[in-house]
DNA sequence: ATTATGTTTAACCTTACATTAACAATCGGA
DNA sequence: TCCGATTGTTAATGTAAGGTTAAACATAAT
């Protein structure tokens, strides 16, 4: 289902071989950005986040090397890639010196660039979890662990969540005792606003009730054409 | 602290440009040892830890590929980098299948293949510490040494572990009671993610779980659509 | 060559999930 | 108060992922 493709950006002037090669990486599950100059190439980066740059060393205004020194100023964990139609000592060791991960001498072939394009994807693949984000809950007597996808009551035994329970109920816990808009959860969960996904939203939030039943201090509430409220009664 | 120098192990059956290339590595502060083939390169392997492998892809008796493969069945971990004479295409990508880091036709510049260890080096440096030499396992009553490669139950007999089966069980291990990500398994060990290894995967967690059978405390989880979790539990 | 060992592929079955449908209940404005 | 829109809930369905076993394949050891 939701399996993301890595990003990737491309930054290459000649407007002809950029293409075809964002096709073809695009075609073996890349997304891909084409940017046709290093200015452009500094733009997109700063705009979102890349799991691989490749980049053409020879361009006007800016170079290969120059782009690649600023990424590398803002994130120096991004592998780089150059690509380069000569295939000079000084230029290789030039690229090697600003950090690049590989190198490769056009015309190149294309799957060898698959290749080492994977090779470096799984040289990261370790340290991916380095999200820090929230994922542990407390919930009235109950315990969210969003990570591994659980719910335990009092500490018991722990039930699991089906993904979508799971990001739901986090999402709500995210804004307790606050409005937690349709739409939100509709976009960020669902990914898109319609009838039936709205309709299957419903479905979980039952379910998510049943879940939630044996402490009645805690309910989610509905705001009539709004969403929903995920409430904790402190009272006693 | 003493700054310990990296080990470099040099397989190169050409005894002038392996002696070379040797005294050049060793006077850039690199530790090498030089074997003149595939066979004395795996015994030298063996015999020590490497934070590099450079191997010729053509050596009589035991080529570079099948080198690197039974090197990579010992350590999933040590970068390699290939020297080849021909720049075939097949060549270099059976080599990243292997799991090669970089790639070098001869003849190639010194600084270059410099430059390359360094860049290498400098990855491993960065990379999670996570997997990092960690080797020997509890695993609730189980022992497990991942170098040696044997399951041990209740300090009984020990029980041999496959290459595969170890690296997996190691992996699980290392995340203990946390997610294991499929996809971080499948990049490590198989070096590929597409469904065959998925369910390649799969069977070698089949085969854990019998292994670990005598041990009810210890359970390998499933966590649909995202990996698995070695649980250990600790109540009476 | 034959055997032992390790790994992948195939097959079949079970479980987990998400969506959709159907119908009941409720809300809120006309 | 009535009616359409929204929400609550349960069940049915289809698909994808995972569990398991055995056969096929590959490779190393003998």
């Amino acid at each position: 289902m939701e399996e993301q493709n890595k990003k990737i950006l491309l930054v290459e002037d000649d407007p002809n071989f950029g293409t075809v090669l964002k096709d073809y990486l695009m075609m073996n599950d890349y997304d891909v950005v084409h940017a046709k100059n290093g200015m452009e190439g500094f733009e997109k980066f700063k705009k979102d986040d890349y799991d691989l740059c490749i980049l053409d060393v020879m361009m006007p205004y800016k170079d290969g090397f120059t782009l690649a020194k600023e990424i590398r100023e803002k994130n120096t964990d991004v592998p780089i890639i150059f690509l380069t139609a000569k295939a000079m000592k000084e230029d290789v060791l030039k690229g090697y010196k600003v950090g690049a991960d590989d190198y490769l001498n056009k015309p190149f072939d294309s799957e060898v660039l698959l290749m080492k394009i994977k090779a470096i994807m799984q040289r990261k693949a370790t340290d991916s979890v380095a999200d820090s984000k929230q994922f542990e809950f407390k919930i009235g007597r109950f315990d969210l662990n969003s990570k591994l996808r659980f719910l335990k009551f009092d500490g018991g035994e722990p039930t699991k969540l089906s993904p979508k329970e799971n990001e739901l109920l986090r999402l709500l816990a995210l804004h307790e005792n606050d409005l937690m808009p349709r739409e939100l959860a509709l976009t960020k969960i669902w990914r898109d606003d319609n009838y039936f996904t709205s309709r299957s939203m419903d479905v979980y939030i039952a379910k998510l009730r049943k879940y939630l039943k044996p402490d009645p201090k805690v309910e989610i509430l509905n705001i009539h054409g709004e969403g929903f409220r995920l409430v904790i009664n402190k009272d006693s």
